[in-house]
DNA sequence: GTTGCATTGTTATTTTTATAACAAATATTT
DNA sequence: AAATATTTGTTATAAAAATAACAATGCAAC
């Protein structure tokens, strides 16, 4: 389970749970106890616990029976996989409100994740810290990248900007961007993209709200 | 396609996907645009043709052979399936940076989804009025629930406020929830819930990164 | 110590989602 | 008017993801 390819083989939704495993182990170690079952873990993701088993399965972790797994190690053999071994740096562009609360989110927590710049186009946000980020302006965004070896850029600019921004970043030599505008970007195939969008989130649950009032109608 | 069971036959993901076309296709029609392509609508979402062809095969909707899709049509059918008759109305629970980043996402837009009112536990905050919207105290939150006819809500509280908020809002008689808050909530079975988490996107992207840099090594 | 129970680990199956293949239709070119 | 190219619509196939089934193990109760 250290060999490149086997992780490649992971399933994608496999990562995304190994990551919030993670995250509900860290507060469960924190209320001091040493195991978990699959069911617990389970529970807390809304998942069943058959799911739990095979992602465990698939990066090559036992518990033990009736015991449970060990959430220490967990912990670590899942940082092993997912983590880089050294810290990997951040940049925020579009210190707006989004931006600022993914600072917070990010502040002060465990990661190996840091996000380390900000830019924005705004000159009254340039040269100042936002929540304890210092904002540049666009011009200076490839040296920026450069000089604090950044890999991940967080796009939370305004739909008009999106293209634009993630342009320079792409042009910086970033190596992921994470899109939040509501709007899609492109990106050459050697970044890695993931967009997400808000309103399709909302516009979703409104789809199956209206279709749960419309029962027996 | 009118019919309830049909709709619920939709694949959950081709619902995300036609939120999405709509918006692309509201932007296209702002350009004076009649008519597009699958391979249009494909390239800006980053999916194949035959994609975008299927989702609108299983809404029932026929283009124009060599002419494409009429948009306005296209628009208008989606509004039927997605949107409900009326208005949704919607409520942010947590009046910080989030909560403003997605107040004025909405803003002005062309939904039936409106944000009519935010929550907030913070005392500076009840009484005002933030980027537009009332923000009143936790203890009313069932009173203008009703009052306000609201449906969803929108979680954007930090992580250890977040199972509370969720009980009050279920307590209110909302119908679904958006979850931002990083950390897994319980509703019961009659409360749609969609959780997603920003933290998990980015240690995601950070992971594929990782793989890539690790490439040839 | 035998029986029953809880729990893991793994293979098999099903469901969901995406892709590929291709027929049908029609505008354009020759 | 025939041939070609383009584009839709649909069925067939493949890939990804989730669930079910169940054997294996070993603790606990009796």
């Amino acid at each position: 389970m250290k060999e490149r390819q086997d992780l490649l083989n992971l399933p994608h939704k496999t990562i995304e749970r190994l990551s919030q495993y993670r995250r509900a182990l860290l507060i469960c170690i924190d209320n001091g106890r040493t195991h978990i079952f699959s069911h617990e873990i389970a529970k807390i993701q809304h998942i069943t616990p058959v799911q739990v088993r095979r992602d465990l399965m698939l990066i090559g972790y036992s518990g033990t029976l009736r015991k449970g797994y060990n959430i220490r190690e967990l912990i670590d053999l899942i940082g092993e996989i997912i983590d880089s071994q050294e810290v990997t740096n951040v940049a925020i562009v579009g210190m707006g409100n989004l931006g600022g609360a993914l600072i917070k989110y990010f502040n002060g927590k465990r990661h190996k994740l840091y996000i380390v710049a900000g830019f924005d186009t705004n000159p009254k946000k340039i040269g100042k810290t936002i929540n304890g980020i210092e904002c540049y302006g666009p011009e200076d965004m490839a040296k920026i990248v450069k000089e604090k070896n950044i890999k991940i850029g967080i796009l939370t600019v305004p739909a008009v900007n999106a293209i634009e921004s993630s342009k320079r970043l792409v042009d910086s030599g970033i190596k992921g961007i994470v899109n939040y505008a509501p709007k899609p970007i492109e990106v050459p195939d050697n970044v890695y993209l993931e967009e997400y969008d808000m309103v399709t989130t909302l516009e979703k649950v409104a789809f199956y709200v209206k279709m749960a009032e419309m029962e027996g109608e």
